[in-house]
DNA sequence: GATATATTTGCAAATTTGTCGCAATTATAT
DNA sequence: ATATAATTGCGACAAATTTGCAAATATATC
């Protein structure tokens, strides 16, 4: 069960379940990435917008959730934790978002490259543009 | 030399290279990625807040700058037309962004992943987290 | 369960960021 | 040098994000 992760990572550094940190934690569940805007919205009257910024703080601190570029924006989602690693294609004509299934030899091979530079990486986000098979297929 | 072609590819717009512009063009080369705050006291008493942000907002529509989330915030640095193609490594302790060389097996085995699920790839961004040799030195 | 303790929240106010209209200034072509 | 169209600075807004602090709530202990 999902919660249950979550609140093994709270406690482990005594911090506690509660209840704006449970609603917030479910309003990213099993969705697509989301910006502020649409978090705060979704919880009004349930969550205060300055409990929304120091949850979405923290849990990224914690490495729960994860943010995304997404054209000038930035949005929330769930870390790799909770859903396994991948990386995003985002067609230019269709605008759709498809994810890619992560790479092993991609993934080594870009943490080599940040290690050779004497980086410790720690996570890496991937945003590939271009044209869905659609498209390709069709152009405009 | 540079300033000709921001000054051609302002002229193909009938956009005129002046001073501010020049200002800002200037302040970007040859640094690292810059938050508009930065970008902002750096320019203070030399361009107007409001003349900033319509500047990048107009180099960004020529494709002069780019945009990279980085946390809550954005930094703006000069587009692959004047400084090669590279990718980013940001510090999640001191929250400096250092550029990283692009690697030309890495590059094409991005173009393969995108490619081998049906995708035509145009163009990329990859961001790589974790503590710089500095700050993996000593640790918080 | 009830209680003590430390954490966390909501609220309201402050700060920071980004935008807009418009008169004055400046670049470009003639 | 001048006309014309683009551009800037300014001040006022509007939106986004942060902060201090008293009240509320979770957790561990009895």
């Amino acid at each position: 069960m999902h919660h249950d992760s979550l609140h093994a990572l709270l406690v482990k550094e005594k911090l506690s379940l509660t209840r704006p940190r449970r609603i917030i934690f479910d309003l990213l569940l099993h969705k697509d990435p989301q910006s502020m805007q649409v978090l705060i919205s979704r919880a009004a009257n349930k969550v205060d917008r300055a409990t929304i910024y120091r949850t979405i703080e923290l849990f990224e601190r914690l490495g729960i959730v994860h943010r995304l570029n997404i054209g000038w924006k930035y949005k929330i989602e769930l870390s790799d934790l909770f859903v396994g690693h991948h990386h995003h294609f985002h067609c230019n004509q269709c605008g759709a978002t498809h994810t890619l299934q992560a790479n092993p030899m991609l993934e080594t091979m870009i943490d080599t490259v940040a290690a050779k530079e004497n980086f410790s990486p720690r996570s890496h986000q991937l945003e590939i543009h271009g044209l869905c098979g659609q498209c390709a297929g069709q152009p405009a």
